[in-house]
DNA sequence: TTTTTTGCAAAGAATTTGCAGCGCG
DNA sequence: CGCGCTGCAAATTCTTTGCAAAAAA
């Protein structure tokens, strides 16, 4: 393997970050924290390094969920559990012998030579989060009308309550490019706030591509 | 549901294409198989409809190993064999009420809401193949002398024969691009080609990229 | 009519590649 | 000092989006 492989300074850094990172990072993350060290170093080294690491076995590269490949750098079989709400992915050992009894009508006649088996469901972090909002929505329930900030929070999101804001102070039926340019956020994720908008009745759209308020949704505001 | 999803020509194909589809096709397949039917169809289309109906419950979106998503027509709970070599996935039936047993301590905390199980292996279809080229390595075996067709496939690919090829004509190094032009081969294509090669001894590299056939890259011919 | 959907083209995110020079072994 | 490795930019691949026109209800 050395004979092929050389030790670059760019490769053990990114051998020595990745072994520092305790989650998953994908290519991306890495790089963001090797370029502190190595400002430099460019993306595609990390992408090739990652690939080249992992095809010599000295790395894994996760097959996991979501859009983003993940890399890790422990070789040794073990699978993973992620969390759907922010797409954290933790370790888990978990005893895969229970699945080697796949009867011989199942496996369709495949050879079958490994499992990969993951997890879903929602973190620590993330249930202490939601019991928190839960807590609080029961402590001044509501239904939309009232003013408590508690309360606006859960029916409206920051971008949403940006993008309704636009358009209350609009008199007509504005289009997604005039949103953009009166908020800060980028025209793609304009239109998907409307959608949401709309779907809680806070915006109508009077005319195609325009949109309008709702008095629901200045009530809401 | 219905409500709200009109049923366009094209969303009636699209889920038609998918229930007669029995692997689990990536949206370009079905968008291929689909445009016999419909030429006008776009590619956007087939994406926007499997999202929305896979949101909607009437299909299923596969989070499975590999670059595309695949999209299935079962709905109900049912997990995953993939052939590594060819890439098919089958659905293989299993019951993962064996996994529930995962214990408090290993969950890490997570509230887990259920899990995906992947099985790897190497698929029948691909198997035969397998066994009927080892078959015939081992009728005519050799060391890469023997001028037997089987024989030199296993040495070398079609590209990278072809590339070989266009070297064994030239009388000094070439470029990539030389190569290319030489071949039905893409450039992006022949980078791979040569590294194989050189791997094999069969090229070198007299000058910074620029190639050369090798005595033994002759003999391989 | 009125709202949703489509087709198109263009943008977008993630990843890969060609190339020429650099630097490890 | 040769070959593999790097940085850079440009290309690729898969997917999503904005918009105006077309299709459903």
């Amino acid at each position: 393997m050395k004979d092929i492989l050389r030790m670059t300074h760019q490769r053990e850094l990114i051998l020595e970050e990745l072994g520092n990172c305790h989650n998953h990072p994908t290519a991306d993350a890495l790089y963001e924290r090797i370029k502190k060290k190595l400002p430099r170093i460019s993306l595609a080294t990390v992408y090739r390094n990652l690939e080249i690491l992992s095809e010599a076995g000295m790395i894994r590269k996760l097959e996991i969920s979501g859009r983003q490949k993940r890399f890790d750098k422990e070789i040794d079989q073990h699978d993973h559990v992620f969390c759907v709400q922010c797409r954290r992915v933790d370790d888990i050992k978990f005893d895969q012998s229970r699945l080697a009894s796949l009867g011989e009508d199942q496996s369709l006649g495949y050879a079958i030579s490994g499992c990969r088996v993951e997890f879903f469901g929602i973190c620590p972090k993330c249930q202490a989060k939601n019991e928190k909002e839960e807590a609080e929505k029961k402590t001044d329930a509501c239904k939309g009308e009232c003013s408590k900030k508690s309360c606006k929070k859960s029916l409206l999101s920051e971008r949403q309550r940006e993008v309704l804001e636009v358009l209350a102070k609009s008199d007509d039926a504005s289009a997604n490019k005039d949103i953009a340019a009166a908020t800060s956020l980028e025209p793609k994720q304009i239109s998907c706030q409307l959608t949401a908008l709309k779907k809680k009745g806070f915006v109508t759209s009077p005319v195609r591509c325009k949109y309008e308020i709702t008095k629901a949704g200045k009530a809401a505001l």
